[in-house]
DNA sequence: ACGCCGAATATGTAGCTACATATTAAAGGC
DNA sequence: GCCTTTAATATGTAGCTACATATTCGGCGT
């Protein structure tokens, strides 16, 4: 419509591309937004707009008073999405399929009970999730009691953990880690390979307000990729 | 200040915390951003403000005229910040190191041409990041003489050519991929380790307005992992 | 009953005012 | 010259109007 300025993504595409060719080079103050708003024709809330996205971007830094900055070394943010394994695995076209291979209450290792922050006995449970049969990710998980009672009663043998805590213990801060392993004779037994394979491994830490939910670690087979852009 | 009603991120709060305890299912759909406002006494705006921040954390879907939508299967998004390489090692308190291992100019191997979208001839790079004389990090890279026609004339072996590229040749679009490997004898050679050795590998394609600038395959040492918290 | 079209609707956006607040810089005293 | 205090400043936010637009649903015709 006349007497509109530009759009605060043109704006947002105008102000990096003065980043990407140096106009504003590392570590420059930028102009105050109001400056902006006057030269490219638009409101002071449409240029804040289109900062609060360079800034989300990790390009530059915002600070009351001190005004707006190129970042000297820009962080790079990747950002994965991390599917449900069912739906990743028939979105790949393949038959999915779930094993319970075993389920204990016990004490966590040391290592889970820190990741955790709790050290009571939890409900441990071994899984394998199939495409096509073979086995596609192998999960070994740590459930805190205190957080989920109710995963005492559920029959993991039907649904599996993640599936049912998706559900009924969504969480609402996540910690993850991400590395190569070579399979022990417990991993290549799970997944089917030889003792050595370099596979990558997801591992998971779930809370929600504060408490524990879940500790994961799964194990994926040879040949998986996460993938991203940025 | 009296009269004004709860911010912003005091609604994204609210509203998170029904779809966690299921007033929201997934699936559903929530009331029009005006009748939340009246509710909750804040403006449209302070309600739509508050979902954007929803949305970009994957949780509900937003249409216009559709309405919003609780997310069946929440899209977990985990961001990774991938920080410069020397930035990561001298953070941890180790004395950084670099070395280039080759230069040529060379025909791009057909995974890499796909890749990048392009098989003229490029630069291809071979070079090591140390962490107190030790490899950290090998890479691989390869490098558009037709976008970046200027680094053929860089002294690779003062500086890498990921840290001239980042000045000179940032980029605005970046593929990202992370799978396991077992190192095969030139991996091995590289990170001083024995051949089958689990190692993460980072692959990484970057390019400018459409136009590729690099490609680039990054072995990291044992023991190497990425981590975020979503 | 089905398909098409148009109106209604719910969200998205531009711009504005007024106020809030974190930060910076200048002034004054020692 | 240094330290403290205060005022100024540049960004952050709440709310509002008006307009834009993607989508949905109902009505009408066949």
């Amino acid at each position: 419509m006349t007497g509109r300025g530009p759009g605060w993504s043109a704006v947002r595409d105008r102000l990096h591309a003065r980043i990407l060719d140096r106009t504003y080079a590392p570590g420059a103050k930028l102009p105050r937004d109001a400056d902006l708003a006057d030269e490219l024709g638009c409101a002071r809330s449409t240029v804040q707009r289109a900062m609060r996205a360079l800034d989300e971007a990790g390009l530059v830094e915002r600070r009351r008073r001190g005004g707006t900055t190129v970042r000297a070394d820009p962080v790079r943010r990747a950002t994965f999405d991390i599917p449900v394994i069912r739906r990743e695995v028939e979105g790949a076209g393949h038959r999915y399929g779930y094993v319970l291979r075993s389920r204990d209450r016990a004490e966590p290792p040391p290592a889970v009970a820190r990741a955790l922050g709790a050290s009571a006995p939890m409900l441990r449970v071994r899984a394998t999730h199939l495409a096509d049969g073979r086995p596609y990710m192998g999960e070994d998980r740590w459930i805190s009691l205190a957080t989920v009672p109710e995963i005492a009663a559920v029959d993991l043998a039907a649904e599996s953990a993640n599936a049912w805590l998706v559900r009924h213990r969504p969480f609402d801060r996540c910690d993850l880690g991400l590395y190569a392993s070579a399979a022990d004779a417990e991993d290549a037994a799970v997944m089917d390979v030889a003792p050595g394979t370099a596979l990558l491994i997801v591992e998971r830490a779930t809370f929600i307000a504060g408490a524990p939910i879940t500790w994961v670690r799964a194990v994926t087979a040879p040949g998986y990729r996460l993938t991203a852009t940025v």
